[in-house]
DNA sequence: CTACACTTGTGACACGTATCACTGACACGT
DNA sequence: ACGTGTCAGTGATACGTGTCACAAGTGTAG
């Protein structure tokens, strides 16, 4: 492919390679006749002329690139669904400012390898979505002032954005207690980590003592992201003496494996085994039956956090934190009508 | 954020910058002694040097990246997995070699958008998923022979990697040819385009050719990605005089929403309908009854798309096509044991 | 006629790296 | 003494852009 500089357009328009940055950046402060601007531009659209995106970065300081991190740990990516509402809503947002989406995955083991990204200065701003950061990593991230957008982990200095995942479970519960539920079970999310406060687990925990229900940590499972997580914690719980009635899971994806142990098990549902799901991901909808849910605003997440991070690079505004609301949607797993 | 530059380096260990660049980039032919080398990368080390990507970009007329382009018009993108099992895939090839995957959706109006990604120089190869090029861009790509491989679409001189569409659905149908079913309908997994061959639409009428059952224009419905298209798409076929025993549905995704129409009007599964699907994606085998589908390998071919980028970019060879091996995985919703 | 402002444009430098062509220094065989 | 060869390392240039400081030309008031 050949390479058209900007000498090139200033040659064919008959002008100072100057004057052609001047014209196709629109310097404010440039004084350019309006006879020597269509020049310009002319010259330019002929040699279809694109500035080579490295010579600017290096003479900007400035990429105009954005990491996205998510951990590859992750058992089956491909069920990671919220990912990829996220990244359709950062790419609304960033796309209209001409910032590229750059995709990392990061191990447990070599978290640096994002690192890299940007002291080799290749990304601008940086979205974490479920990656803790250790103390290093968090310490040179804020003491270099990058700007970094969190989803999942909070960090008082990183601008972070969050669902209110205590409260939606917290809701969750709360409907099948409602519906006169005394045995409910919980199949967590995600394995529990030391530093990690499951806060939907808390939510269900709170939602039970606040209606005065017993808790019983034997039927508290922990799920692990993927539907056979979800089909292994069920068949579980049902090794107890005593069966709960229902099940609050923490994923949708979880869900849908343990409903299929308790159809597997000739229970009906919601008669025999109510089912409450988290995430409300576009199948949710069409479990059988439909999955009583709790909806996160996956998309609007993303657009929140592209339009938290443009603020941060373009304004220079501290770190925020924004938590957005959740919502039940009751569907037939919890509520035959 | 400090900015330390390899003449930081080079005056730390009380040599030229040549020397450091000799050092840390293994030059070959290059004489430095154990000593000196020693020097300069523990200086490189104190000063925790990282080179600047746009320079090297700038002198190496190379990004080390490559963009991943997809189309936004995909209804919901969030269902949209083979895009996650996809990404897997490329990701674990193109980490090994220190290539970062670009992302870019692709609206159908302003198709460029991702061409500046190459004419800006800022990625050196293109993974298309389902991304139909027109002529002039196709043209475009061909003649300055820059290195494509494309998802779904084949063109002679780009390379492409598919799996056995034609094949799979074709077995899929004879499946439910062979299960007694001679009513067998068909809801394809996108609306038709002048230009595509729906080569899974194709195997279904060739199974039907091929063992002398009769094929019915009314039982062909179109569906859209989505389960809301599939569950729209198995209403209309309700209304028809005669329905069908069986359902081949182009998409998992689709069938969900197929199948939660069948449900919804007491119908039994595979009793009364028998559902085959494509693709096999995680949540298939946790349908209600396990979905029969078609195994698409997407991480292998993330991965073997992968590959072929890089045997491209490294040893330059020409286009290749690759197509892999589809899979029959019969469960509950065809054949109930 | 000089001083001044305004318009229109340009020369030169900086950004940070990779690499070619070259310099000294030293050893060796004749 | 001379040519040849190897070793260790350096100076200079190129990559393509943005922008500061300055220049040449023109009108205008003192």
């Amino acid at each position: 492919m050949r390479k058209v500089t900007s000498s090139d357009v200033a040659a064919r328009a008959g002008v100072s390679r100057t004057t052609v940055s001047y014209v196709l950046n629109r310097t404010p402060h440039a004084n350019i006749s309006e006879e020597t601007r269509q020049r310009v531009l002319a010259a330019a659209a002929e040699l279809d002329y694109t500035p080579n995106a490295a010579a600017q970065m290096l003479v900007n300081q400035r990429s105009n690139g954005v990491g996205l991190v998510y951990p590859r740990s992750h058992p089956h990516l491909s069920t990671h669904i919220f990912l990829l509402s996220a990244i359709e809503g950062l790419k609304s947002v960033f796309s209209r400012y001409g910032m590229h989406l750059l995709l990392d995955a990061v191990d447990n083991s070599s978290e640096d390898a994002y690192i890299d990204l940007l002291t080799t200065r290749r990304i601008d701003g940086l979205i974490l979505i479920d990656v803790p950061l250790n103390a290093f990593v968090s310490q040179r991230l804020i003491r270099n002032n990058f700007p970094v957008v969190t989803f999942g982990y909070q960090y008082p200095e990183l601008s972070s954005i969050d669902a209110e995942n205590w409260l939606g479970a917290k809701k969750a519960v709360e409907h099948l207690i409602g519906l006169g539920h005394r045995q409910i079970a919980c199949i967590t999310n995600s394995p529990h980590f030391p530093g990690d406060p499951n806060l939907r687990l808390q939510g269900y925990y709170d939602a039970l003592q606040a209606q005065g229900v017993p808790a019983n940590p034997d039927w508290v499972v922990e799920g692990c992201y993927t539907p056979e997580s979800g089909y292994a914690a069920m068949n579980l719980l049902f090794e107890q003496a005593v069966l709960p009635t229902a099940v609050f899971v923490g994923s949708d994806v979880v869900a849908f494996g343990a409903m299929t142990a308790a159809h597997e098990r000739g229970l009906s549902i919601p008669g025999d085994l109510a089912f409450v799901g988290f995430d409300d991901v576009p199948l949710a909808r069409y479990a059988v039956p439909p999955l009583t849910t709790v909806r996160m605003p996956a998309v609007e997440m993303g657009v929140r956090a592209g339009m938290l991070l443009m603020e941060r690079l373009l304004d220079g505004t501290g770190p925020t934190h924004i938590t957005l609301h959740t919502e039940l949607v009751v569907r037939g797993s919890s509520f035959a009508s």
